[in-house]
DNA sequence: CTGAAAGCGCTTACAG
DNA sequence: CTGAAAGCGCTTACAG
C-alpha cells in the first residue's frame, strides 16, 4: 500500500549525521550547530518525516496523548468547543487531545485497556459529579492506571487536598445571573439547575439576599433535572416549559444552568405561546456560539471557554512534567455575563427592562 | 500518583520464568506447557497486569488500534451506534477502535499527526462522498501514511479496484422503501436524500418503473439536502417540511434516506397540524433504536449495524494482516425492510393500508 | 558541537 | 517446552 514510514535513521543518513544529533536538532536543542539544525530540518521535511508516536512515548515515558473525559461529549455543543479550545492549548504545548465520550460505565470498556495500556499521558474529567460512584471508579481506575489527572468543572463532592482542579465558580455564576434578572425588575425567577450542582441554589439565595427582596418558595421554583439522554431533550423540555408554567405566580423569568436544556426549552416556550423576551426572560451557562443563533439570541453567565480549557491543559501538562511531587493545585476560571437579547437586551430591539407585559395568551404544550 | 506499571518483567519475577516465556504464556501460545501458561496467567491477574499498547505496537508494528472517520460522529445516533458495534467486532479480534469525527478538513488538524505519527493499525472511512475534494485529500493522507483502509457506505465516484469497499446498496434500499409505499396505496411520495447520493434518485425511479405507476414529476418530488450542522437541524426540517407540504398534488408520504432528519422532520409535520401517520407515511434509513420511541415509530429500510460493522472490521482486519498483497475486496451488505408504524401498521394500532384520509386543517408552519 | 550506547516494554526468530 | 538475544524507533545521560 505504501512506503515505509521514515525514520530518524532515514534522515541520519541522508544528512551525514548520527541518529543522537538528528534528534537532537529536531527537537531545537541549541546545544546543536545551527546549520546542522538546518541541514537536518530541510531532510525531514523533504523525507515527510513524523516521529513514531509510539517509540517517543515508550522512550519518554510520556506518550503526549492527553484525554478529555466527560459525559455526552459531541452531545453537548459546549463539550465539543471545549474539545476544539482543549486541542489548541494542548497544541501549542506539542500534546495531542482525544476526547473520550464515558458516561455511567458506558463508554469505559472501550477505553479502559488503552488506559490501562499507558496511551494517555494525563486526563481530564470535565463536568463529572464526584458524588456518583461510578464517577468515582473511573476516577479509581485513572490512578491505578498510575495516570495523571486533572478534574475540570469543579465538585463539591471533592477534597481539595490531594486533586489538581480547575474549578467553575457555579454558585457565583448563578448570583450574576439572578442578580441581573433582579435588576431588570424580575421578581419570580424560576431556575433549572443539575440535580448534581446543589451551588446553584446557593448562589441563587444568595442574590436575593443581597439585596433584601423576597425569595418566594425557592423549592418550587428551583426545578433540578438529572441526566437526561440525547433522544428525550425535546420531551424533557417540555415537561419542563410546563412546569415552569404552572407555578404560581408565573415566573417571568427562568435561569437554566442545565444548559443542554437551554435551546430546546427556549423552543417550547415560544411553541407553548409566550412571547420571547417580553413573556419569559432566559439566562443559561455554558457559552456557546450558537446562542447567537437562537431567537432570541441568549444570554448567558459563563467561563471563557479558552480561557477555561488553557487552565486545564496547562494544570495538567505541569502535572505530567512535574512527576509526582506536584503540588496540587486549585485554579478559579472567572464567569462573566453575556448579555444578549433573551432577557431584554438594548441591543437590536429596544430596552424592555422593567414593563413585563402580561400575556392573556392560551397556553398549550 | 501512583504505582510503577506492571511489565512482563515483573511477573516473570514473580512466576521465576523469562520474559519470552511469559509473553508467550500469556498470548495462549500452545507451546507452552499447560501449567506453565496457568501459573503465569494468574501472576499476570495478581498484578493487574495490562499490556503496554506502546511498546507492543513498537514491536509488532500493528498498534492494534483503529480509527473510525466519518463526519458528524456522536452528532448522530447511528453512527453512534455503528461504533458501539465496530468497538463490539474490534474487541473479538483483541483490536481497538477510535472515533474520530473528521469532517471537511476538520479535525483532520487533530488527527493528522497522529495518522502519520504511526497511531492507527487501520481506518475506515465512513459514509463519506469520494466526490468530495476535501475527503479526497484525506484518503490520500491515510494512503500516504501507509495506513490500510475500508471505505464503507461506499460511494458511487470510486473506481472498484484498488479498494477495500463494504458497500450499503443506496438504490435498493431507495427500490425496497418506494415499493413499501406504492404496495400500500401511496402515489405521490415526497424523497429527502442527501444530495451526493443519487443512487437513490435511481432506486426511486426504478421502484415506480417496476409497477408501471407513473412517476410524478420526480425532478419536484426529489428534495436533496446538503449537509447539515447540528444547530440547523430544526430550522431545516422546518424548510424541508414547507417544501414537501407545498408540493401540488401534496404527497401522502415521505421517504427520507437523509436520515438524520427523520426526527426532526417528523416533528415539524407534526407540529403543521398533520396526524401522522394517517396524513403522512414516512420511511427512513440508518435504523437505530431511537425509531421505536419516535411517534410514530419510523418504518426504516436499512443494513444492520452488527452485520455491516462485522463485515467492514473484518475486511480491515484482513488488510492489515494480510500486508500489501491482500486482494481488493468488495462486500455488499444488504438492506432490509423494517416496519413499524409510520406508514400505519398491523403493529399495535389497526391497520390504515390503503384508506388515507383527506384532511382539513389549516397548516402552520 | 557530535556520536556510541543503553534503555523504554514488548515480540519473535533462533537455539537448546 | 523454555530462554537469550535482537530489534521496533525513539530519547538521553555520558564521552569525547
Amino acid at each position: 500500500m505504501a512506503h515505509r514510514k521514515t525514520t530518524l535513521k532515514d534522515i541520519a543518513e541522508l544528512a551525514g549525521l548520527s541518529v543522537s544529533t538528528v534528534s537532537r536538532a529536531l527537537k531545537g536543542d541549541t546545544e546543536i550547530a545551527l546549520a546542522t539544525r538546518d541541514r537536518v530540518g530541510k531532510a525531514a521535511d523533504r523525507l515527510g518525516y513524523q516521529p513514531n508516536v509510539f517509540a517517543r512515548g515508550l522512550s519518554t515515558q510520556n506518550t503526549r496523548i492527553l484525554a478529555l473525559m466527560t459525559q455526552g461529549l459531541h452531545f453537548s455543543a459546549f463539550y465539543r468547543q471545549c474539545l476544539a479550545a482543549f486541542e489548541k492549548s494542548a497544541h501549542e504545548r506539542d500534546y495531542y487531545i482525544l476526547g473520550c465520550s464515558v458516561a455511567q460505565g458506558h463508554g469505559l470498556r472501550e477505553y479502559l485497556p488503552l488506559l490501562r495500556g499507558g496511551m494517555f499521558a494525563g486526563v481530564s474529567f470535565m463536568d463529572y459529579s464526584f458524588g456518583d460512584v461510578q464517577v468515582l471508579d473511573l476516577s479509581r481506575e485513572v490512578e491505578n492506571a498510575g495516570v495523571p489527572y486533572v478534574v475540570t468543572y469543579d465538585d463539591p463532592s471533592l477534597p481539595e487536598d490531594g486533586y489538581h482542579i480547575v474549578r467553575v465558580d457555579f454558585a457565583d455564576q448563578a448570583r450574576q445571573a439572578i442578580e441581573h434578572l433582579l435588576k431588570l425588575g424580575h421578581r419570580h425567577i424560576a431556575m433549572v439547575a443539575p440535580w448534581s450542582r446543589p451551588q446553584f441554589l446557593n448562589g441563587y439565595l444568595q442574590a436575593y439576599s443581597n439585596t433584601d427582596l423576597p425569595c418566594h418558595r425557592p423549592e418550587l421554583y428551583n426545578i433540578p433535572v438529572g441526566l437526561i439522554p440525547e433522544e428525550g431533550l425535546m420531551d424533557s423540555a417540555r415537561k419542563i416549559a410546563e412546569e415552569v408554567l404552572n407555578l404560581s405566580p408565573r415566573p417571568t423569568a427562568v435561569f437554566v444552568p442545565k444548559a443542554i436544556m437551554a435551546g430546546p426549552l427556549q423552543f417550547c416556550l415560544k411553541r407553548a405561546g409566550l412571547r420571547l423576551p417580553d413573556d419569559m426572560a432566559m439566562v443559561t451557562t455554558k457559552d456557546v456560539r450558537d446562542y447567537e443563533y437562537l431567537d432570541p439570541p441568549l444570554t448567558s453567565v459563563s467561563v471563557d471557554i479558552q480561557e477555561f480549557s488553557e487552565a486545564s491543559v496547562e494544570t495538567l501538562v505541569k502535572t505530567i512534567e512535574g512527576g509526582n511531587e506536584t503540588p496540587s493545585r486549585i485554579v478559579t476560571v472567572p464567569s462573566h455575563l453575556i448579555i444578549r437579547e433573551s432577557c431584554g437586551s438594548a441591543t437590536g430591539r429596544g430596552w424592555h427592562g422593567l414593563e413585563r407585559r402580561k400575556h392573556g395568551k392560551e397556553v398549550v404544550l
